[in-house]
DNA sequence: CGAGACACGC
DNA sequence: GACGTACGTGTCTCGA
């Protein structure tokens, strides 16, 4: 087989890559999207041709000789995107990383480099594979020489030999350059002869072969007026056949042998992608030397080697922690894994959480080091190893470390922060997949192999989360809370199943109605649920007003069909079916399927390492939007009930926290002595910016003052301002230039906070929780407003989510021990819900509210109001009892 | 299977 | 002339 070389079109690649792809960016706002796809096409490519020798070929700066032979030479290129600039730099180095050999020649095109190349290789008797999206490279093409060119996207290719340039083109790879020297071409600014377009070139080279031949044999050309435009324009013709040309002369001094591929240069391959966050890119890559680690784990199946194992963690002080299946796998060491057989070796699968201690295993000694806080847990989401043991009755204490929660802190705007992502960066390994690629169960191989680089990144994260500063968020806030949230999950809420499905029907018979009805008035049937299809029907069938645009149609939202409602009927019967399909989907069906049917009740799982700010998330199902604001909504919340007709939902929520924060950061003293007085903020700011005494603040007052607090705590600007408040854009900069000029002292917090993201780049709670604003100086307007409303937010947002986790943390051993029988069940961001027995109401009520409004002294008071009741619509307020 | 539109919460 | 509120999750539609 000969060897084969492989061209690449370097820059033609980069800047398809970058067109094709969306505008993916880190976390910190570098652009990524054109080195991306190069990357990804480029890896491809070596796969699928596993090349001997690999080039790419790249224009240097500075002037062409074809610029020298003729100035309008690729003229009237519009310059490049910023984006795309921004990521130049980042070329040569992934070329460098990719193992490929980067060659470049001033005064040439990367086209005359891919041509002299080719031709040294090809006369060599090596194949050549030239692979570029432009087309004049065809020209390239001849026995041993194949272009690889790239279609519409960044995936679909066509190979070329010259039986496929014929096939497509009609002419020979040969004419392609005399084609172009008749006709031009637009993109490169070649003239082209005047009057012959692509047409009348093709006439000409089916009857003469050639530029030359025809320019021999002009006075026989057919039709003679082709003739004599080639006639007149022979010297153009020559000139544009010499720009077309690609040259197979270059004076290039690399020999084929220096550009030999001996594959990617897997270390700086996976230094590129740790530093993009191509974490797809990351995952696919094989490690360093070994890559996958083979881990020897001892497997554990009688007492007397529990005993041993238990000994052994004692002594470390510490253990790892990683569950595959029906395995737990131990490590104190990377050298020292144990593997233990949970269950009864019986398929438990989806019974997780659903059959507690029939099937427990016999741990033995080993749980009782489980157990002990003294012995440190660590584990990749720990959490759910934790709900896992208890699901089997083993009770896990003492969680330290969780490498997934320490990526989290140090750099919160990421979403992965799987510990496969982490031993791939940090560790430069691949972990074991739980599925083999025969399909076959590795969960045990892959258990072993997480629980060691658990122990392998955690000291380097350690250090990195000192020098950060977020070491004692870590192991002060963050890795306490595991344990709480992992309680939380396990109780669960109870679910009143047959009232929920009752309120399914009556949702299913309102739904049908309502359908009837807009079919009706539409005069035609179609799908409600479609924005596309209720598009067509509101505004081409039924000519009703166009609102917004989204980039697929016209928009439906409710805010555009509230403005349409007065319009016609048929609108607010969509309004209202929307509702319906909404509450009947995703609550009563969705809830019901998420539910436990030995329980009775619903296990969400809290996300401690999602949001950016360092609120919770809830998912599976989602308790954290659970209806509150419609009837309707009302209704399926009185779902969530009691699970014993002896207790009590207990809700206990911060009264505007994000505001007292504010008032606290921002120290205005209109705020602070609002609530250090125990007024009502908002008519307290309605008798600030409206300047009447607050018995003078009427009800529009007090809501556009509350709409306005909201707007200032998400940074909303005057525009959007005026359309929630109905009023014009002039009134509403009076309004926001009244509410800065009242309370200056938030109008200083801002200047202060954005000034402050400008220049560290990042921003901080009020207990050290960090994230970075990287793109606060961006150039571009857009881009920096909005990196300004997150700089504005996130200290607030995030020291009410920092406030709560106290309180969750210091709530759980008090409660434990006054009211055993007590658990908290929810947290919704400024809010706890719990189940406590009845007659332990005041009790509870008094220590959540103790050590809520505790958690944190600030200089304005933090108040939490309480209530309880049978379900979580129906609650009463606790306020007079607690007085 | 993923993106987009939409809707629910704080 | 459009678009301009922080942080999330779930469901559905539609097209690749």
């Amino acid at each position: 087989m000969p060897e084969k070389l492989l061209l690449i079109d370097g820059h033609n690649l980069f800047h398809r890559a970058f067109h094709a792809l969306p505008p993916l960016s880190t976390s910190d706002g570098q652009p990524t999207n054109a080195i991306y796809g190069f990357v990804q096409m480029v890896l491809s490519l070596l796969e699928q041709e596993e090349p001997d020798y690999a080039v790419v070929a790249v224009d240097l700066p500075g002037p062409t000789f074809r610029a020298e032979m003729y100035s309008d030479y690729k003229a009237h290129r519009p310059p490049m995107d910023e984006a795309l600039v921004a990521q130049i730099s980042l070329l040569d180095e992934s070329i460098g990383a990719l193992g490929l050999r980067r060659v470049g020649l001033p005064g040439f095109e990367a086209d005359d480099v891919m041509g002299t190349l080719a031709k040294v290789a090809s006369n060599a008797g090596t194949e050549v594979v030239v692979v570029s999206g432009d087309r004049d490279m065809l020209q390239l093409v001849r026995p041993g020489v194949t272009v690889i060119a790239s279609m519409s996207g960044i995936k679909d290719t066509k190979q070329y030999d010259e039986a496929a340039v014929t096939e497509e083109f009609g002419i020979t790879p040969a004419q392609i350059v005399d084609l172009k020297a008749l006709s031009g071409d637009k993109s490169d600014n070649i003239p082209g002869v005047p009057g012959i377009g692509d047409k009348g070139a093709k006439v000409i080279l089916e009857q003469a072969g050639s530029l030359e031949e025809a320019l021999a044999i002009v006075e026989e050309l057919k039709p003679p007026r082709m003739g004599k435009l080639l006639a007149e324009g022979r010297d153009v013709a020559r000139l544009s056949h010499e720009l077309a040309t690609i040259r197979i002369d270059a004076p290039i001094e690399v020999s084929l042998e220096d550009c030999r591929w001996s594959g990617p240069a897997y270390d700086a391959l996976r230094a590129l992608a740790t530093e993009l966050e191509f974490t797809k890119l990351l995952v696919r890559l094989p490690g360093a030397a070994g890559s996958t680690p083979t881990i020897e784990a001892q497997v554990v199946a009688n007492e007397a080697q529990m005993a041993e194992v238990a000994a052994a963690i004692v002594k470390a002080g510490s253990v790892c922690m990683a569950v595959g299946g029906d395995t737990l796998a131990l490590a104190v060491d990377e050298d020292t894994v144990w593997e233990l057989q949970l269950g009864n070796g019986e398929d438990t699968e989806g019974t997780l959480f659903d059959d507690p201690v029939e099937s427990a295993p016999s741990l033995g000694p080993i749980a009782e080091v489980l157990a002990d806080e003294a012995i440190a847990k660590r584990g990749a989401d720990l959490k759910s190893t934790i709900r896992h043991l208890a699901g089997f009755g083993v009770q896990v204490r003492g969680a330290e470390f969780d490498p997934e929660i320490a990526s989290y802190l140090l750099t919160p705007n990421r979403r992965d922060h799987s510990i496969s992502l982490l031993a791939n960066e940090r560790l430069g390994i691949a972990l074991p997949e739980a599925t083999g690629e025969d399909g076959s169960d590795q969960s045990a191989t892959r258990a072993a192999a997480e629980a060691v680089a658990v122990a392998q990144v955690r000291e380097p994260m350690l250090t990195a989360m000192q020098e950060a500063g977020v070491a004692e968020l870590f192991s002060g806030m963050e890795m306490p809370l595991v344990e709480v949230l992992a309680a939380m999950e396990s109780v669960g809420i109870a679910l009143d199943v047959d009232k929920l499905a009752g309120l399914g029907e009556e949702l299913d018979a309102l739904l049908a109605d309502l359908q009837a009805e807009v079919y009706e008035l539409a005069g035609r049937e179609f799908n409600i649920g479609s924005p596309k299809q209720l598009g067509e029907v509101l505004f081409d069938d039924l000519g009703l007003p166009k609102g917004r645009r989204t980039k697929t149609g016209w928009s439906t939202n409710a805010a555009v069909l509230d403005e349409l409602a007065d319009e016609s009927e048929v609108v607010s019967k969509v309004l209202q079916w929307r509702e319906y399909a909404k509450l009947k989907s995703t609550y009563v069906d969705g809830l019901a399927r998420e539910l436990n049917r030995e329980t009775g009740r619903v296990h969400t799982t809290f996300e401690q390492t999602v949001a950016a700010t360092g609120r919770l998330s809830s998912r599976n199902p989602n308790l954290q939007n659970i209806p509150i604001r419609t009837e309707w909504g009302r209704r399926i919340r009185s779902c969530f009930v009691v699970g014993d007709e002896a207790n009590v939902l207990l809700a206990a929520d911060y009264s505007q926290i994000e505001l007292r924060i504010l008032a606290h950061i921002s120290g205005d003293p209109q705020l602070v002595e609002a609530f250090r007085a125990g007024e009502d903020i908002h008519t307290r700011t309605a008798s600030a910016i409206f300047d009447v005494t607050p018995g003078e603040v009427t009800k529009q007052m007090r809501s556009r003052a509350k709409t306005v607090n909201f707007a200032v705590l998400y940074g909303q600007g005057s525009g959007a301002l005026a359309k929630q408040l109905g009023i014009n854009r002039k009134e509403a900069s009076q309004f926001i230039a009244n509410y800065f000029e009242r309370l200056g002292g938030v109008r200083e917090y801002i200047d202060g906070i954005t000034a402050t993201a400008r220049d560290q780049l990042f921003v901080k709670t009020l207990l050290d929780r960090k994230r970075p604003i990287a793109d606060i100086n961006s150039p571009n307007g857009q881009t920096r407003a909005y990196a300004e409303r997150t700089a504005v937010n996130t200290p607030i947002q995030g020291t009410a989510a920092d406030i709560i986790k106290v309180a969750m943390n210091r709530l759980a051993p008090v409660l434990a021990e006054a009211s055993p029988a007590s658990a908290v069940l929810l947290q919704v961001h400024d809010e706890l819900v719990l189940e406590v027995p009845e007659d332990e109401i005041e009790k509870v009520g008094r220590l959540v509210k103790e050590v809520m409004e505790g958690a944190l002294e600030l200089d304005v008071p933090l108040t939490v109001d309480v209530a309880a009741g049978k379900n979580w619509r129906d609650m009463e307020s606790l306020d007079q009892i607690l007085q």
